[in-house]
DNA sequence: GTGAAAGCGCTAACAT
DNA sequence: ATGTTAGCGCTTTCAC
């Protein structure tokens, strides 16, 4: 493995100039620079990023924290999403992505922000976390720049990417009071994420504003999880039957949603009408298809590695970013007949 | 940032001792070794491994590269799934995963050889590539360990893990064969995929051994796109209505091949039986739901991570690993009624 | 059992 | 415009 002073060596020149040739300073005469590149490709030379981010002390790279990426995160392409953009993001910057993840079966009790220190990331990017998991203090708490997906914290070092939640809610619940419906319940997902308390809130704002009292014993908890909607769902419309529409907070639970009503023998969206949110790949091709609030989840990882960059290289103007959703109609919801 | 000297000072020992203790080695007095583990705990020590890495010449670290990380590959959880089986292996090892994609709008011409030569990883997975890619050549020809998805190259330091594709597409076939269906059409996918290829010679030798003809006009291309597959698929069924079945290559195809069939107003079983290849998410979430040879992509991102290992540390048995595949039945294929 | 010193490959003052 | 030198934080002979 050539380095550069098989270079200054090969080319009678100082390592000094070769540094400063190959990284493109004007102080270099152009005939030496010339033959030093010359050198350089012949001898095949790769420079040693990690020597160079030695004595920088900045690696250009990004660390892309995930927690949980289980099976289950493998439905919603949400994580891959996020990943995609970030990945066209810091490919066009040149920054290199490395992926911690505590998905560990043993040990591994090393924390994300000693995995960021040790590797020497210049900030990191933060997805998947839930609100009282103590990582997030953690590396909130350090001083390594970082990121977070739909998480609102701000500081000196930190910023974070989300969508409007309260607003898509309200989109969604306006779309089911515009067909008629009046008895609309929720599935939340859990009250450890902050997206849950967004979108409850928009929920009973929606009503609210339409003057129809919500009802505490509509508004039920799936987990996020598809078989918990379903089993939730399963018990709630029997209890109830006169709900006539269901808004879920995710689309993974609204798909549990119509697993229930199916079973339940009542058809979709003639008897119940049900939306989702965040537009999933499987929404579109499920039997009805979903309505649904779309997010866009390849806007946000790009964005939050675009913010990351800004937050290191101090030029950021905001350290907040609130990016559309979109109501989808599709066919799972219809007008209210009864 | 804490560094081993600040640890020496404050323990009045030296560095050498500070790294003998922190690493372990055995000989270092009891009483000094806790003295300095106490103290570099209260310092919030965090080794610097681009520092370790540069003076022993590994980084723990190995190098993913994708092509074409793109909407599409979102669709089927292929990608995400081998770089969750990847990424378990890493964590449980200790090695981290940094990601190369060359899916950049602008230049970046930088091949994947440098990329992994500029940040010293100590091996690579190559997955999603084409067998006509130029990368290919280029990344088996240098000295980089490294172990590829589904693409069958062995050497010194290269391996690769992939499932029995011949065997999987006779399963496929031989499904269709004893539901009593003769005439089988194949969707492929394209002619730069090992995988192709190989599905073929599994389909001719399943009919071949069924004492049926193959009939070249019945194996159309679907360049594993399901819009490509829905098309082809439509205008091969206009022509030869006396197809009863049809095995693809891919389950996104297969769900192509579904909408082609209902758009000719054919009734999937009933009229025609539909069998996939992969089990992505989608296809148990299709209406019908669909029969298909299941991959386990995360086992192949888990035992390709466990080859690269293997192969670092010279302890590889064999540089190869077929993994199985095994049948799904599920609503798309029923007995044959014509 | 512990320390001094060299060096991994690179950049960056500070000369010249 | 180029070279000398120091040093980034760590591991590793080789002495003692």
């Amino acid at each position: 493995m050539t380095t550069i002073k098989d270079i200054a060596k090969a080319a009678g020149v100082s390592v000094t100039t070769v540094s400063r040739a190959l990284n493109g300073y004007s102080d270099v005469n152009e005939k030496t620079r010339e033959k030093i590149i010359a050198v350089s490709k012949q001898l095949n030379y790769s420079p040693n990023t990690l020597a160079r981010s030695l004595v920088m002390k900045k690696s250009k790279t990004i660390g892309l924290l995930v927690s949980g990426m289980t099976k289950q995160s493998g439905k919603d392409n949400l994580l891959f999403e996020v990943l995609r953009g970030l990945n066209q993001f810091s490919a066009e910057t040149g920054y290199d992505l490395v992926l911690f993840s505590t998905n560990s079966t043993k040990q591994r009790e090393k924390t994300y922000s000693q995995l960021c220190r040790e590797r020497r990331v210049d900030g990191a990017i933060i997805q998947g976390i839930k609100t009282d998991d103590p990582y997030l203090q953690e590396v909130v708490d350090s001083d390594i720049p970082c990121v977070l997906v739909d998480i609102p914290i701000e500081s000196e070092t930190v910023g974070y990417v989300t969508t409007d939640n309260v607003l898509g809610a309200k989109k969604a619940v306006n779309h089911l009071l515009e067909l008629g419906h009046r008895n609309i319940a929720m599935v939340n997902g859990h009250e450890f994420a902050f997206v849950s308390q967004k979108r409850l809130e928009g929920y009973e704002q929606a009503l609210q504003e339409a003057n129809i009292p919500s009802r505490t014993e509509w508004v039920i908890n799936g987990a996020f999880e598809e078989e918990q909607a379903e089993h939730q769902v399963y018990q709630l419309l029997k209890t109830h039957p006169d709900i006539t529409a269901i808004y879920c907070a995710s689309d993974l639970m609204a798909i549990g949603a119509m697993k229930a009503v199916k079973r339940l023998g009542l058809c979709i969206p003639n008897q119940i009408s049900i939306i989702g949110y965040d537009d999933i790949l499987l929404s579109s091709y499920m039997t009805p298809s979903l309505t649904t609030i779309a997010q866009n989840f390849y806007e946000m990882g790009f964005e939050a590695g675009k913010m990351l960059i800004e937050i290191l290289e101090d030029k950021a103007k905001s350290h907040r970013k609130l990016l559309e959703t979109r109501l989808i109609v599709r066919e799972s919801t219809i007008k209210n007949h009864t």
